[in-house]
RNA sequence: GCCCCCGUAGCUCAGUUGGAUAGAGCGCCGGCCUUCUAAGCCGGAUGUCGCAGGUUCGAAUCCUGCCGGGGGUACCA
């Protein structure tokens, strides 16, 4: 966070302070706007961290506290209050308001600055079969991985996304013989692919004459299109897509293993080749080369991070689905033999997704072609809305998505809702303009409403919340927090007029108000992905 | 059997590196448009935070055991 940001200059004083007083802190401090007025602007715990590692009374040390800061906050502050088991509330001055409306309008809205400690992190994201067009669950994967990734990038982060191209292996095989067994009119076999767009390339392999011993190849190729299509529709920033084919066509299998032997935690047995994922605590150990001299899928997979690794990747992030929870413990085992340290892996686990259609579930498979495609949610709801109903869920749990919910175009619907405060402010800043108002940073006589105060907490609250959602790999932090400071914005709009009141020095400063809520709001739905309308 | 996720208001869910009287949306009841967009706002009712112990100044949050729901447990990918 910025040196200018206004909490961040109240943050340092409070530790400074605190460090004052006790010498060294055992952990942050907190510094939040509290539940209730009473408790006022902001209210900090430091005494107590400060009495609990120090042995003293809470009060006593919060006495103590709150007497310096009022000394050192000046008129900046206009009340310190010690109250509960040792909290200190700080009831800020309307000056302390003003000044922070002006510093934010100065810097263009609340700037998220960058982590200390920036990590070349690779997201890896959706990966889906290239055997079928996305679907629904495939659409979580791609808002959730394209969300986390903005996040990392707005702290700071060097990100690359990438989309693992399954494009060798038994799954393929099964794909191509469904095709074939379509071009010839027969029905695929049991275990094949059954869904209508395996006709379609069927009847398209058929026109281009495609000889059999390709249809494999150009049928994933023209899947892989059409998934890239979907993604871009759907605003995902896909940096790469990885091909499996190409681990092996560029040695980068062999190496990959090879670096794995050279490390000494692969044995044989069996005529397979293990890798002793156990000593990293995994239940099993698990097969990189099978008996018949293949590697497995995890082989070829571990080369794929080991390559990950070899182009300077210091963390891998892959997003994977609750099917694949098992898989963590073994690839976190192959990382560490490989990385020796130096790259961090971790997964994140997304829960899966149903669909509801007047409270009726969906199933969803992908052989049986009993699927509603990534295309035909957005078809149905639009990108805005999928995006959001996709992203409000924590990564942990399963979403019941209500598709007549996300199809209304109704106040029931909470995307509509933070989007319409954009169009609002979009609407008073135009109407400014047209009146000759210019927005400035300025000190009023009329007294800060509490609506503004209100306003401006939430806006305040942009850089922290950014953080803590990126380190908790938790997009659905923004939608909540999008959320709030919409509705912050829609009861200033109804407590504060901004345009004509008379008094132009107030006029500035809510209009200055309005253009870092608006540009907040903009930047909390650029990083869900999810537009920012002018007007609705 | 073992592993992972969940259990918070009628419904869908936030909140879980311990902090003040546990929140939001929807739904329900009642108000607010001659004024910058009513896709909005304000007020009201609603809780054994699954159960039982433990840790301490303080537990929805940490520990242990149990109950219920979902998912996984391949020389498939």
């Amino acid at each position: 966070m910025t040196a200018n940001d206004p909490v961040t200059l109240l943050r340092r004083e409070v530790e400074a302070v605190a460090t004052g007083i006790a010498g060294t802190l055992p952990s942050e401090p907190s510094l939040d706007p509290p539940d209730r007025p009473e408790h006022g602007d902001y209210a900090t715990n430091a005494a107590m961290l400060v009495a609990s590692s120090g042995g003293r009374q809470p009060r006593e040390v919060a006495d103590d506290l709150a007497a310096q800061l009022v000394e050192r906050l000046g008129d900046s502050v206009e009340r310190v209050e010690v109250a509960g088991p040792g909290f200190v509330n700080l009831f800020m001055s309307d000056r302390w308001f003003r000044e922070s409306i002006a510093s934010l309008f100065d810097s263009g809205g609340p700037k998220v600055g960058p982590v200390p400690d920036p990590r070349s992190t690779l997201v890896e994201f959706v990966s889906a079969n290239p055997t079928g067009p996305l679907t629904a669950a495939s659409g979580r994967h791609a808002a959730f991985g394209d969300s986390l990734a903005r996040l990392l990038r707005a702290t700071g982060h060097p990100v690359t996304t990438e989309y693992y191209v399954n494009d060798g292996g038994s799954q393929v095989e099964k794909f191509a013989e469904s095709v074939i067994a379509r071009m010839e009119g027969r029905e695929p076999p049991e275990d094949g692919y059954r869904g209508a767009y395996v006709e379609e390339l069927a009847t398209r392999a058929a026109a281009e004459a495609v000889p059999a011993d390709r249809v494999g190849e150009v049928a994933i190729g023209w899947m892989l299109d059409s998934i890239r299509e979907s993604l871009e529709r759907f605003r995902v920033g896909m940096d790469a897509f990885f091909s499996e084919r190409s681990l092996y066509e560029r040695g980068l299998v062999e190496e990959g293993l090879g670096r794995l032997e050279e490390s000494g935690h692969t044995y044989e047995s069996e005529g397979a080749v293990w890798l002793r994922t156990t000593e990293f605590g995994d239940d099993k150990d698990r097969v990189l080369v099978r008996s018949n001299g293949e590697p497995t899928y995890f082989g070829a997979d571990v080369a794929y991070h080991a390559d990950k690794i070899a182009r300077g990747h210091t963390l891998l992030l892959d997003v994977l689905g609750a099917d694949h929870h098992g898989y963590v413990a073994r690839m976190a085992a192959a990382v560490e033999s490989l990385g020796g340290g130096a790259a961090g892996f971790e997964a994140v686990i997304l829960q899966l997704i149903h669909l509801v259609e007047a409270g009726e579930k969906t199933k969803m498979s992908k052989r049986a072609g009993d699927i509603v495609t990534l295309d035909a949610l957005i078809d149905d709801v639009g990108v805005d809305a999928a995006r959001f109903f996709l992203l409000e869920r924590s990564h942990d749990r399963t979403i019941d998505l209500d598709l007549e919910l996300a199809r209304s175009k109704t106040s029931d619907n909470p995307v509509f809702y933070v989007q319409y405060a954009h169009a609002r402010i979009r609407s008073i800043v135009r109407k400014a303009a047209e009146d000759g108002i210019e927005a400035a940073g300025a000190l009023p006589e009329e007294p800060v409403d509490p609506s503004e105060k209100a306003l401006l907490a939430e806006v305040l609250a942009f850089p922290a919340e950014v953080h803590e959602a990126a380190e908790k790999r938790a997009p659905h932090r923004i939608c909540a927090y999008s959320t709030r400071l919409a509705a912050a914005f829609h009861a200033f709009y109804r407590d504060c007029k901004v345009v004509g009141i008379g008094d132009e020095e107030l006029e500035r400063s809510r209009l200055a108000l309005c253009e870092v809520t608006g540009s907040t709001i903009r930047e909390s739905l650029e990083l869900l992905g999810i537009t920012a309308p002018e007007s609705m």
